[in-house]
Parts: C-alpha cells; sequence; structure tokens
DNA sequence: TAATAGTACGAACGTTCGTTCTATTATAGT
DNA sequence: ACTATAATAGAACGAACGTTCGTACTATTA
C-alpha cells in the first residue's frame, strides 16, 4: 500500500523537527503521536520499537545530508573549490529549518557515545565514514596541486571537522550573530595553510 | 551538621561519574540513589529537585575544571608556554578517570541548546566565559611577542576549542587511539600560523 | 535533660514511558 | 463491488519517572 510510506515520512519529518531540538532520547512516541496527530499505538506499529524509530529517523538524516551536501559537492570542481563547496554547504545544513536543533548527526553523536547499541554504531560509523570524506576530498585537492604534497590528509579531515563542530557550537548554544563569518574566516585559514 | 556535607559530595561524586557517559537528563534520581546505597527520598532530600541536583552537579564539575584547567596554568609562564599547558591540561580533564564519558560542560552544552532554563544559562556563560579566557591567554601572547601582533584571539579561541571537541569526538565516539596525538598535533598547527 | 535541626527512610502520589493486545476503519487489487 | 490486508485507534500493561509525605533516628544546642 501507498498512504503507509507516506504517513512514514509525515512522521519522521516530524520526528527530525523535534529531536533536533530536544535529543534522540528525549523524543517520545507519545509527545511525537499529538504533534503529528494521531494515537500512539498507530504511530507506533510504524516502527515496531523506539530503537527501530531512532534509527530510521537517522537515516532520513543521513539521506538528506548526502542531498544537501555531499551530492552538490560532487559536481563541484575538483580540489580546493571542492572543499570551499563543501564547507558552505555544511553551514547551510547545520541551519536548516528542517532541523533547527542543528546537526544530528553530530548532536546524536555525543548524545550516544557511550550508549552502546545500533543507534550508536550508526553513528560512529556515519561519521567515521564522513571524515575519510573529508580527507578523499583533500587528497584530490593535492593531486589537483591545490594542496601541499606532504599535508597530512587525515589531519586536514580532523582539522575541516572540528571547524564544522565549532560553528554548531557558536550557533547552536551561543546563538552567536557570528558563527557563520567565523567558520568561513576558520575554513579560510585551514585552506590556506594546507596550501603548497 | 557534616555528615550531610559528606553525602552531599559522595553523591555529586557518583552522579557525575553517571552521567558524564549518560548524559545530565538521563541521569535519574532512581538509579543514583542505588548507585550510591541510599534511598530516593534521603538523596532527594539534598536537592529538592532534580534541576537543583543537576546545577550542583555541573558547580561541581565547573570546580574541578578550575582546579585541573584553569588553576595550573596561571602558574605556567605567561604567552605560549601556557596556552600549551593548557591544551595539555585539558586533553587530561577529558580523559579524566572520575568523569569517563568526556568532558561535561562540552556534552552538557550540546544536551541542554534547545533546552531553556537554569541548566542551559549555566552552561552557556561558562563557555563563554571559557572562550573568553583562551582569547585572554592569546592576547596575553601577544603582548610577550610569541604571537603576531595581528592576531584575531577571539577567532583563535574559537580554533582552539575547536581542537578539544574534536579531541572529544575522536577519544570518546570513534575510541581512536590516536585522540591525543592529533589534538597536540592540531595545536602545533595553530600555535605554529600564530606566531610572528 | 529538653528542644531543635539535620539526615535518611519507606510508602505512595499522579504522570509518562515503551509496548502489547484487540477491534475498527480505510484502501488497494481483483 | 468484494475481499484481503494495510493502517489506525483504543484500552490496558508494568515499569520508571520526579516529587511529597509522615516518620524515625541522631547529633547538636539550649
Amino acid at each position: 500500500m501507498k498512504k503507509g510510506i507516506n504517513t512514514h515520512e509525515t512522521i519522521l519529518d516530524k520526528a527530525i523537527f523535534i529531536a533536533s531540538k530536544a535529543g534522540i532520547e528525549a523524543l517520545t512516541i507519545g509527545k511525537l503521536s499529538t504533534a503529528v496527530g494521531m494515537s500512539k499505538s498507530g504511530l507506533f506499529a510504524h516502527f515496531k520499537s523506539k530503537e527501530q524509530l531512532q534509527l530510521d529517523l537517522l537515516t532520513a538524516v543521513a539521506k538528506k545530508f548526502k542531498e544537501i551536501v555531499i551530492t552538490p559537492s560532487m559536481k563541484a570542481p575538483r580540489g580546493e573549490t571542492r572543499i570551499r563547496v563543501l564547507a558552505q554547504n555544511l553551514i547551510k545544513w547545520d541551519d536548516s529549518e528542517f532541523m533547527p536543533g542543528g546537526c544530528m548527526l553530530h548532536t546524536g553523536s555525543i548524545e550516544f557515545d557511550y550508549r552502546p547499541g545500533p543507534v550508536r554504531d550508526f553513528l560512529a560509523f556515519n561519521q567515521s565514514d564522513w571524515i575519510d570524506f573529508i580527507a578523499k576530498a583533500a587528497s584530490i585537492a593535492m593531486e589537483e596541486g591545490h594542496f601541499s604534497g606532504d599535508l597530512d590528509t587525515q589531519l586536514f579531515a580532523f582539522e575541516f571537522h572540528a571547524i564544522l563542530q565549532s560553528h554548531h557550537f557558536s550557533s547552536h548554544l551561543l546563538n552567536d550573530p557570528q558563527a557563520k563569518s567565523r567558520a568561513i574566516a576558520m575554513i579560510d585559514n585551514l585552506i590556506a595553510h594546507s596550501r603548497k
């Protein structure tokens, strides 16, 4: 049937909206069902367990991440430009309207870093892959001659990632209007030091 | 009386230990009382509310932070050395045995960034002060002639802070044995680029 | 010795949690 | 239009939540 799929999607959109502010564990089935406008048991039937709801939620977020951050960057020119596009899209991503509390792959990682189970596994693998992706982008910039030949791409990836964690911190905890411009300044610094 | 003060401290120590892994909100009074070995109501009487327990807990953490990170750094020579000592102590801090889940001022900030109230306020002020403290240390390094005269100390502070967020990420989510050495390499980079 | 204050207890409060049933309604395929 | 099934609702569950209560014991102060 088809209606179920639409409902499933509606539920997850609302779940992302709420959980991005409240946290993944604090998103309860009761509150979510009220927000969506259906019964607790009716909503529950879509997921069979809260853990599955959390996994479906994160899978949906990761899919959006690909759409908004990863895929567009692959259309940008290889090398430094692609790195910059990646950073731009990431800042946009962390300030997305559908996820008002900021990137859940980041906040979820901290929330679940000591809660063993499939949710933690998903997040750890996701973040690990993300680091690898950045490192790959850096090595491409090396190939293109934009970055220094002896650049530590792994270290670059962590430095790049750190900047986005800092942006989240500035934007969502401190409500600092300079969050975005500062993040870009940090990216500029990092790129400048990575050049030949 | 005195017994109460000792109990209060014992409770908070255990609370910090548990909450650093589980999260501040997931630390329940029932589980904490079981862990401490006293009754729920007996423990509760020490704090009058869960929110007060959370505030007392964070106050205790902030006090330890001063003891382990801030105060020792003030004994180090002004300038670059002090910045390095600060970084060393911070890494030690984030891997403290009494707080096995890592720095709670960091994880708590993310957990509460969209939960208005005194807990969020405490964390936001604390982190804001911390950024100011780093910026001040950077400006001292400027005065001492170690750092470039046109260094943006505020930006430096955020970059410094970002490195520690990255360390937390590597150490506690990814269980990466290189977490510490990488953080030090990042600090080295930052300092090198901040010099004259 | 009497009065007071601090400390801890067990029991119970109303509420919410995730989950499991059964029953009913809506929908898609024939 | 009929039927199988998917989708939702409703009621109930045991457990845990934060909190309040009255009470008992202990140590300090009057």
